[in-house]
RNA sequence: GCCAACGUAGCUCAGUUGGCAGAGCAGCUGAUUUGUAAUCAGCCGGUCGUGGGUUCGAAUCCCUCCGUUGGCUCCA
């Protein structure tokens, strides 16, 4: 781009008109000169795929040959909406300023639902204070005042930021921007800010804008950092269109399975037993029970083998794997066969950090002395490595157990408790596990994350010429899964190795193959993929299931990794059809992923109410009166022995009012019976959804829901009121 | 783990400047015997998350811990 910036500039717009303009010209008086009316609705502009501001001279924004080809947005352009809440985190970012003292600016990216802002203040930002940021925020749009972009070179820059005390800004520009020969500045009435734009031409385009919540964040998502404040916020060009999203909003919250699982008696997680573990009440087990026994059936179907192993595991085994060592922090502490054990781990632990004295060692040897434990082989003069060495082999005889965080160990083991031949491969075991990980507090969430989970686990084992075939048979078996609970909308990630970090194990050449593989077979699927380097698993890559549900929020759930890893590090092998020894390749997947998370996320899909084949109770029968109860309960014994889930609502009252427990219940069907049914051996259905279908045979009704539990039908029963609101970009302004 | 907010009956929530802890629903008992979204009456139910402090007096003010929520970080 020339930075020239006064000369004639050949403007080309989208229909193809052509336009001479001095350089000085912006965009906007481009479209001035069209019509007022656009010059109004103009946002920002395009040049070759990239937003700039409406403002900017077009002599800087021309090719070398004086060409611009340009394109004015206005707020029907999707990403105007990214502009405008970009310029809504400025104006916010400048209302607190004016409320709070010594705010110190860090990043304020859009986000795909509004944007965010990080702050540095001694202040505490409360949520009470929001109308009072609010007022100022109109004021500021009221005045209407124009984004004004300005460039300084570093040093210039730097000394704006520390002269404006920003030294969040400062330290970005000597770290993050350190390459930056010069950067850009936006200026809004007295607030000036770092930052690469673009921006809207005046505050005054945000006509809706609204502040959410206020959290913590890491400068620069750095942990060990410190902690900012966050204040998060929307902004729209329309206020009916603030009003859809809060009310989309407002959906989600209706549906958060957390409420909905405790109020139909779906699951409960209490203290008592300890955070983050689901008891699973009767009503929501038989959700489970209906997606288990639908899989089972499945996979029997499709050449997978049951196996069952057991919560523990030594700890060696998990060494082998590398999980133990890898994910330790997040581990429950292993179990010890000797009650010295913890000592002599944390004992190890510290010897490997290198912060033991000399002194404090001497306690601990005498400490378990104390316990009979006589360390013949540890020399406090030997090196580390000799030392953990002697208090491993110690550990060795002394067993410790892992409560198991992950399944593929010990099904490795299922495939090496014989030997192997080339004929018995592909071969897939399965296994409904149930692993444990000590999630971080913070993270606990519902069923969505939980520190007891049940896997859909299972690892299929096969020749590296049979990869590509069942990978493909499990991407289409997720797929099979997903469209039977109705879930349709979805895209998968592959993810890949970060090629610059080191957290991850095997050789250059497996993951190469691992991640072509994958490639290969997605590509060849035509299924809509992107690639997320840095995601993979540490032992390899994966394809990731994103599942958009009916009010439009992505989850993560099923997965397909491929392993040529951990079958080495278990030195697998199996005879091939040449009687020399090969090494098998593991393919790990899950179509739910776990339990617990897909079936959380059904109760927010389906707002609880679900389709038949899932719903734990299908059909509730209630009779008219006391006196019509032998005969309801005559109908319930049919119905049950039809297979269908049934009960009989025997409690006191009008029907009305046992209608209305049922609907409220979300029951899919209700049997109204009366003197009339009893005499002719029928039953009046009312459907969840369409209300009262008329008296009819107790066989007609037992054949129409059989029918629809079979065809696992999925009657959307609660719509969204929510407006669908088309995302904006997820691509963040970074400074 | 970090930052912030919150924690009152089984559930949803009131509770004034610190002054005797309340409602609706659910539950139980009784009456009622009912035709497609609530029949009536009575009763039961709380060491106000925990432990400490201030005070004549604490659900209310302060501190500790536990838990929950919103985010951050993490996610085999």
């Amino acid at each position: 781009m020339s930075t020239a910036s006064i000369q004639n500039v050949e403007v080309c717009l989208p229909d193809g008109t052509k336009q001479k303009h001095p350089g000085d010209a912006t965009p906007m008086d481009v479209a001035r000169g069209i019509s007022e009316g656009l010059a109004r609705a103009v946002v920002a502009a395009e040049v070759e795929g990239k937003i700039v501001d409406s403002f900017r001279p077009l002599g800087e924004l021309a090719n070398e040959d004086g060409s611009v080809p340009l394109k004015l947005l206005t707020n029907r352009d999707a990403s105007a909406l990214d502009v405008l809440r970009h310029s809504a985190a400025h104006v916010m970012a400048r209302a607190i300023m004016r409320v709070y003292d010594g705010v110190s600016l860090a990043f304020g990216p859009t986000t795909s639902g509004g944007f965010y802002y990080d702050f540095d203040l001694s202040e505490k930002i409360s949520e009470d204070d929001f109308p009072k940021i609010e007022a100022e925020i109109k004021k500021i749009i009221k005045a209407k005042e124009p984004f004004e972009r300005f460039v300084l070179d570093r040093d210039e820059a730097r000394k704006l930021c520390d002269d404006l005390n920003q030294d969040l800004k400062v330290e970005h520009i000597d770290t993050g921007l350190g390459d930056q020969p010069t950067v850009s500045f936006y200026r809004q009435g007295e607030f000036v800010d770092l930052c690469r734009g673009p921006h809207i031409p005046h505050a005054g385009m945000i006509k809706a804008i609204k502040l959410l919540s206020v959290a913590g964040a890491y400068w620069k998502g750095d942990a060990s950092g410190r902690q900012l404040q966050r204040v998060y916020g929307t902004a729209f060009f329309d206020k009916k269109e603030l009003a859809a999203y809060l009310e989309q909003l407002e959906e989600a919250r209706r549906r958060d399975h957390r409420v909905l699982g405790k109020q139909h008696g779906l699951f409960a997680i209490n203290p008592e037993v300890g955070q983050g573990l689901c008891l699973w009440l009767p009503k929501g087990a038989r959700v489970r029970v209906a997606l288990e026994d639908f899989l089972r059936k499945e996979l029997l179907s499709r050449g997978y083998d049951p196996v069952y192993s057991p919560h523990i595991g030594r700890v060696e085994l998990y060494e082998t794997s590398g999980h133990f060592p890898y994910y330790r922090d997040s581990q429950f502490a292993p179990l010890f066969g000797s009650e010295v054990g913890g000592l002599l781990d944390a004992w190890n632990t510290r010897l490997g950090e290198g912060n033991l004295s000399s002194d404090d060692e001497d306690k601990l040897i005498a400490a378990a002395e104390v316990f009979g434990v006589k360390l013949n082989d540890y020399k406090p003069s030997a090196s580390v490595e000799a030392k953990q060495k002697a208090l491993h082999d110690w550990q060795l005889v002394n067993e410790r157990y892992l409560l198991k965080p992950m399944n593929c160990p010990h099904h490795c083991q299922i495939f090496a408790a014989e030997p192997r031949s080339y004929r018995q491969l592909p071969l897939r075991l399965f296994e409904f596990g149930t692993v444990y990980r000590h999630e971080q507090t913070g993270e606990l969430n519902g069923m969505m994350r939980v520190r007891g989970l049940t896997q859909d686990d299972a690892h299929i084992f096969c020749t590296p010429e049979q990869v590509e075939e069942e990978f493909r048979a499990t991407i289409e078996l997720t797929q099979f899964v997903l469209q039977s609970v109705g879930l349709n909308d979805y895209r998968v990630q592959l993810s890949l190795r970060d090629p610059d970090s080191s957290k991850y194990v095997g050789s250059e050449e497996n993951w190469d193959h691992a991640e072509g593989a994958l490639r290969g077979v997605l590509q060849h699927s035509g299924m809509e993929f992107n690639e997320e380097p840095g995601e993979a698993a540490f032992y390899g890559p994966k394809a990731d299931f994103m599942v958009r549900d009916c009010i439009g929020r992505s989850w993560q759930l099923g997965t397909v990794q491929l392993d040529y890893n951990l079958p080495q590090r278990f030195k697998l092998q199996y005879k091939g059809n040449d009687n020399s020894t090969h090494q098998p390749v593991m393919i790990h997947r899950a179509p739910f992923g776990s339990l617990e998370r897909f079936t959380g996320m059904l109760i927010e899909h389906f707002a609880g109410a679900f389709p038949m084949w899932l719903a734990p109770e299908q059909i509730r029968v209630l009779p008219l009166s006391d006196k019509s109860l032998d005969y309801a309960v005559a109908v319930a014994k049919q119905l049950d022995e039809a297979g269908l889930k049934v009960t009989v609502d025997s409690s006191d009252g009008k029907v009305q009012a046992k209608i209305r427990n049922a609907q409220l219940d979300l029951v899919n069907y209700m049997a109204v019976v009366g003197p009339k049914e009893a005499e002719m051996g029928h039953l009046a259905l009312r459907d969840r959804i369409d209300g009262d279908l008329g008296a009819m045979p107790v066989a007609e009704a037992i054949a129409r829901l059989t029918d629809e539990v079979k065809n696992r039908t999925v009657r959307q029963a609660v719509k969204s009121s929510a407006v669908s609101i088309a995302e904006s970009s997820e691509t963040s302004h970074e400074y």
